[in-house]
DNA sequence: AGCACGCCGACT
DNA sequence: GTCGGCGTGCTC
């Protein structure tokens, strides 16, 4: 190598590309390696990405590599081509690409390795005089182990008689690295027999493509799951497992660990800047084979990968919804190609993306409709609660919830509320008729504004009128706004004021721990109830709980956005999951405005396919994906007049790309977005929709559109989960 | 991004 | 005259 393609670790839009430099004869610069290089007036560090024997710019401006970083390749080849994807498919930075490949440690420098003092005896050193009690026992006892850590030593002897034996040369010190230990609950690592179900599952998942397991909630997708990676283990492979949130499942790393040990390496968020630090470079080195992590670990470095897993392959936690935005099945799908290997989409609730998919053949579905233990799923009750309000109940519960309630506590067992609130704008709906206003053009929920008092659709920014009067039956009595969690506890406390209640949500989860500390106070107490959102819905199996409340359903549902519905299926089936673990068949009491909706009728049944079916065919009739592609393009800039002017010169080419083929666009328009100003930002967006036929061709287009120049920030975003 | 260069105003 | 404002443009 001659000539050295450069990217430099900036993450700035004017200098995202590739520099080319001269690599010193004596400098051994390889592929894939940090550098120091002159760049303009300063030194800036980079990423080798490339390497020629030639240049392709004028030589007398190429300058030297000043050095290497880390004196060995830090982003090894595979990643080097993802990052080439990435920036095509993605139109993401070359530079913010790189950052993901590694903790975030290795470039601020600020976390070392943890390094421990041991101490041994000097070869030929001199014995303590008689009066030196405790530095006699000291050398006795190395004399007898050999090696001690110096901390072990000075807590047992003291610290003084230590270092005096050091500073005598009678003690020599060394450093070692230990890698820090992560926290997880220790259980028991046996292997579990497998059902014939199971058992088909393993064996039909056995060459190199992608695979859809759906198997209900308690069908033991886990244990398939570390059976498949055993597999590959002896093979001599690794294996890369994903769940949505790391934190919020304990028992999925402690199987892993006490089944898989050592080979085990954990990345998600929660862990501190050392561990991740320790663990990224414990799967660099190949001393961990199996990596069991949140999003961010598709991109971890594990060589000779022979499957990888996403486990609740329809959590929504798999896009990244901040730059770089990316999808986490299309990295694992390149990954799969590129190692030529297994990639497995587990969920009790497909989305109907990967869904499609499988019908269509693209993944090979396999089936395990369940449970290990046979038992039925709990049986769901829908409550109509304006059924209750016409009965003169107007509290949060209907009564039959309390009735269940009331029978918790008798029992002494255990319930859970769940309140679906997500989000923090709400629709607008009749208390009297259930109505709720949608938008003419887009056949999505209006989202309420609270400070301009309106309606806005969010998919096409067509502004309403708030409601005052119902235009479907006349009545005055709108209701708009989400019941809280802490609400349902004071409500609770009313009812029974006797019984132990929990709260779980964002505002009593900040901390670290207290997410585990909570449910496992809850685990103790009975009768006790939790009251929480999202988060309940994943995480321990509480063999006690034999009641599930979902106190508004509707609140997912009417998201604006074309998923809100199979979010909302989603939902309640997990949340469904939560009960009756034990010998009691549970039970789930579903409070809804709108109890004709179909999606409560198939999650009632546990009918996915029949909700798919429906689902799907919606989709189809109404251009939304995955028989379309929405595609956002969002402008931002702290000048409103450079982001509106920019967005629409930018806007008025993409009119041009529409022109072009008229019979693919469903929909055009540039709109503020939903969320205008953000961190002193203004916040512009071009919003489309288009066919698939022709999809990649017309994004090729729509991406030669923007001007390389433009001030504002350019963030493109395939299908968005939200439009603010 | 961040630094140099450059072309304008008000100061010892 | 010259010190310093920040607009523009370049970095292999």
């Amino acid at each position: 190598m001659k000539f050295a393609k450069v990217v430099i670790d900036q993450d700035a839009k004017a200098i995202d590309k590739e520099f080319e430099y001269k690599v010193p004869e004596e400098l051994d610069v390889k592929l894939g390696e940090r550098v120091n290089v002159p760049f303009g007036t300063r030194v800036l560090q980079g990423f080798v990405v490339g390497e020629s024997d030639t240049s392709s710019y004028d030589e007398s401006k190429i300058k030297n590599i000043l050095s290497t970083v880390d004196g060995f390749p830090v982003i090894k080849s595979e990643m080097l081509a993802l990052m080439n994807y990435m920036a095509e498919k993605l139109h993401l930075k070359l530079a913010s690409i790189l950052r993901l490949f590694l903790p975030s440690e290795m470039r601020t420098g600020k976390v070392k390795e943890l390094l421990v003092r041991y101490c041994e005896l000097e070869e030929n050193f001199e014995y303590p005089s008689k009066n030196a009690k405790k530095q006699i026992e000291i050398v006795e006892y190395l004399k007898e182990k050999k090696r001690e850590k110096f901390s072990e030593l000075s807590s047992q002897f003291g610290y003084a008689p230590l270092s005096a034996l050091v500073k005598k040369n009678v003690i020599k010190v060394s450093f070692e690295e230990v890698k820090r230990q992560i926290d997880y609950d220790h259980i028991s690592g046996e292997k579990k027999h497998l059902t014939d179900l199971q058992q088909r599952a393993v064996d039909t998942i056995s060459e190199n493509k992608t695979y859809l397991l759906h198997g209900v909630t308690g069908s033991g997708k886990t244990e398939v799951y570390m059976n498949l990676i055993e597999r590959e283990l002896k093979k001599g492979k690794t294996a890369l497992m994903l769940v949505p949130e790391i934190s919020l499942t304990p028992q999925v790393l402690a199987n892993f660990k006490a089944r898989f040990g050592e080979a085990v390496a954990l990345i998600h968020s929660g862990l501190s800047a050392g561990e991740r630090f320790d663990e990224w470079r414990r799967i660099f080195f190949g001393e961990a084979k199996v990596v069991v992590g949140a999003r961010s670990a598709i991109f971890t470095p594990l060589e000779n990968l022979g499957i990888v897993i996403i486990d609740e392959e329809h959590e929504q936690s798999y896009i990244s919804e901040s730059n770089p935005r990316y999808d986490t099945h299309d990295i694992a799908l390149f990954r799969r190609q590129y190692n030529d290997c297994i990639l497995v989409l587990g969920s009790a609730t497909p989305s109907i993306e990967s869904y499609t998919k499988a019908l269509d053949g693209e993944y090979t579905l396999v089936e395990m409709p369940v449970r290990v233990n046979g038992m039925e799923m709990p049986k769901i009750v829908i409550i109509d609660m304006l059924n209750e309000l016409r009965h003169g109940n107007s509290e949060i519960f209907s009564i039959p919830l309390l009735a269940e309630l009331g029978n918790v506590v008798e029992k002494k067992k255990q319930a859970m509320i769940f309140i679906n609130r997500r989000g923090f704008s709400s629709f607008q709906r009749c208390r009297e008729c259930g109505y709720v206003a949608k938008c003419k053009d887009c056949d999505v929920s209006l989202v309420y504004h609270r400070y301009e008092n309106r309606l806005k659709c969010h998919y096409c920014g067509k502004r309403y009128k708030a409601l005052d009067i119902c235009p479907s039956c006349g009545s005055h009595n709108i209701k708009q706004g989400a019941v809280g969690t802490e609400r349902v506890v004071e409500e609770l406390k009313r009812f029974f004021p006797d019984v132990a209640i929990f709260r779980m949500d964002n505002d009593t989860t900040s901390t670290k721990g207290a997410h585990r500390s909570i449910l496992s106070q809850f685990r103790e107490v009975k009768p006790a109830i939790l009251v929480g959102t999202q988060m309940i819905a994943k995480g321990h199996d509480f063999e006690d709980v034999i009641l599930v409340g979902i106190i508004d359903a509707d609140q997912s549902l009417y998201q604006a956005d074309y998923r809100s519905i199979e979010r909302t299926f989603q939902l309640i089936t997990q949340v469904s999951g939560r009960a009756g673990r034990s010998k009691d068949q549970g039970k789930v009491i579903l409070q809804t405005y709108s109890p004709r909706h179909y999606v409560y009728r198939f999650a009632q049944n546990y009918d996915f396919k029949g909700f798919f079916k429906k689902e799907a065919n919606l989709r189809k009739v109404t251009n939304f994906p995955p028989y379309t592609k929405v595609l956002r393009i969002l402008f931002s800039h702290e000048d409103e007049n450079i982001v509106a002017k920019e967005i629409k010169v930018c806007y008025n080419k993409v009119q041009k790309v529409k022109e072009k083929y008229p019979d693919d666009f469903i929909y055009l328009d540039v709109m503020k977005s939903p969320l205008n100003r953000i961190k002193t930002k203004y916040r512009y967006q071009i919003l489309m929709r288009f066919k698939l036929e022709k999809a990649d061709e017309i994004e090729k287009e729509i991406y030669n559109c923007v001007d390389e120049k433009c001030k504002s920030s350019v963030f493109y975003e395939i299908n968005p989960n939200n439009l603010s």
